[in-house]
Formats: C-alpha cells, sequence, structure tokens
DNA sequence: CTATTAACTTGCAAAATGCAAGGTATAATC
DNA sequence: GATTATACCTTGCATTTTGCAAGTTAATAG
C-alpha cells in the first residue's frame, strides 16, 4: 500500500493532489461513486476497467486515510459496507469534470463516450451541482 | 516505458484522461513548463521533488507520444532541447488549475505554498489565461 | 585539447501491480 | 440446521515499474 512516508514535502499544491490520488485508479473508484451511483466494494470490482482485488482494496483503505472517502455497514444487509465520499471527496467534482471535458476534446476513439459530454456543454453547472450532490 | 497497450478501453473519460497523465509525475512536469517557465531536461531534473532520470525521460517520451508535449532543439545552444507545450498539452491549464484549488482546500500542513491561490481567488481567469499563454 | 555541461543510458535492488486462488463472515435456500 | 451463495477481503507469486547510482555521448567553453 502506498504509504504515507511516500508524500512529497514540497508544498507544492499540484504535488500534494498527485500524492492523494495520482495513479491510475484512485479516481475511477471516486467517478463509480460520483457518477454511476455505485458504493459497494462488489460494485466497484464489477467496473469495465477490471482493477484486481488487492489493488481495489489498497485504493479504498488509501481513500479512507486521505479522508476521501467514508466506510460505513449498510444498514439493510449486514455483510455488506457502502462506501460514500466525504466533503473532501465530492470537491473532486471539478477536477473530475475537466477531466471529462479534456477527454473529451482529445480523445478521438469512436469508442469514446459522448453522451456525457453533450450533457456538460448543454448545463456544466447543473451537472457539476449533480455531482458533488452523489 | 508505459506502453500504448496499457491504455484501457472502457471508453470512459476519466479512465482516458487517467492513461495520459495518471501518474505520479506527469502533471509536475507539465507544472514546470506551465507554471515556472521551465522547459529543458535539466531544469526538469532540478525540481524540488527529485524526480530521476530514468523516469524523467520516461515521462517526456510518454507525454510527447501523447501530444502533449513537444521537443525541439534550442535555437541558441545546440546541446540543449527545449520542451513546450502542445494545445492539447495547454488544455490541461483548467485541470491544473482544479487540482491548486483543491489542495488549496484540504491541504492543511503549514508548508503549503498560498501565495498562488490568493492570486487564483483575486483573478480565476486571468490566472488559467496565463496557464494557457505559458 | 581539456574540462564542463546537457541529455541521456544502463544496471540492479526495491516496491508496486496484476492474476489466481484461498479464507471468513453473513445471509438465503433446502 | 445443513448447504449453498454472496460480500469482502487476504495471500502467494510472477511481472512490471520505480528509484538510485554510475556511466556514456555530444556540444561548448576556456
Amino acid at each position: 500500500m502506498r504509504n504515507e512516508s511516500k508524500r512529497r514535502q514540497s508544498g507544492c499544491p499540484i504535488a500534494f493532489g498527485l500524492d492523494t490520488f495520482g495513479d491510475r485508479w484512485s479516481l475511477l473508484i471516486v467517478r463509480e461513486i460520483m457518477l454511476r451511483g455505485n458504493k459497494t466494494y462488489s460494485e466497484f470490482l464489477a467496473a469495465e476497467e477490471g482493477i484486481s482485488t488487492n489493488i481495489l482494496i489498497d485504493r479504498l483503505k488509501h481513500l479512507e486515510t486521505e479522508g476521501i472517502v467514508e466506510k460505513n455497514r449498510d444498514p439493510d444487509n449486514r455483510r455488506s459496507f457502502v462506501y460514500s465520499l466525504t466533503q473532501k471527496g465530492r470537491d473532486l467534482a471539478p477536477i473530475i469534470l475537466e477531466i471529462i471535458l479534456w477527454s473529451g476534446a482529445h480523445d478521438h476513439r469512436p469508442s469514446a463516450l459522448r453522451d456525457v459530454l453533450k450533457k456538460i456543454e448543454n448545463d456544466r453547472e447543473g451537472f457539476e451541482a449533480g455531482l458533488r450532490a452523489g
């Protein structure tokens, strides 16, 4: 697991952000919660990118340590846990949004999803408010 | 070097972005060019985070392959090369900006730089325009 | 022509990642 | 109440990436 001793002490806000979520998986977990309403380990595991179990649990623990997600028992199902975004996690919405816009402009593969982009172009503030609300 | 076969084919714009710059170093190189006016290998190497030589060259090649930076001979010094942002690279400005804002709000270490934040708060559009201009 | 600078390259140990299989606790089914 | 299934992990191991140190090459300065 990426431990805290790896955090860079440059004081640079970009380095701080990268130390917190700068890897191939962390923001995809945030995406699952923020854009897709997924919230359990099994739901994250089923995401089409195919994260492996050890990496998933590592990242969930890391995001929890960083105060971006919190983990609680599902009140309706005692063998399930639900992960939700904290305020700090919801505040990632503008970053997620800008990444979507950037990729929308520069990913020219035919497979690139364009429906979300249309939505954002039509009503950016509404979309962002929706992200933050969960 | 992170090769293209590692690019995920989910079509998700967030995954696309992460495949392009989702690691601990790529956006720090972009920062060097965008915020600090640095543009050579040696200048990037001197950044306070201490990137190692093999990782630096690997990321520079990757960013060049991805069309985010371009490499040209320095017209004034034939043993030096200058890296500059392409349009695609300059378009990362809003992402960089949002990461700075997020870290500004959530990095509570005393070392965290606050001067840039003030600047952004006072004139966000001006700051972003400055980023894009280089 | 010697020293220095800029941009790499190489070798190797340590850490992170990815894949498959195993384990435990809760819940549903027979 | 025994069996099966589900949800959430844990472990082992091979592969890949990273980080550190040292070496190389080419251009320029003295």
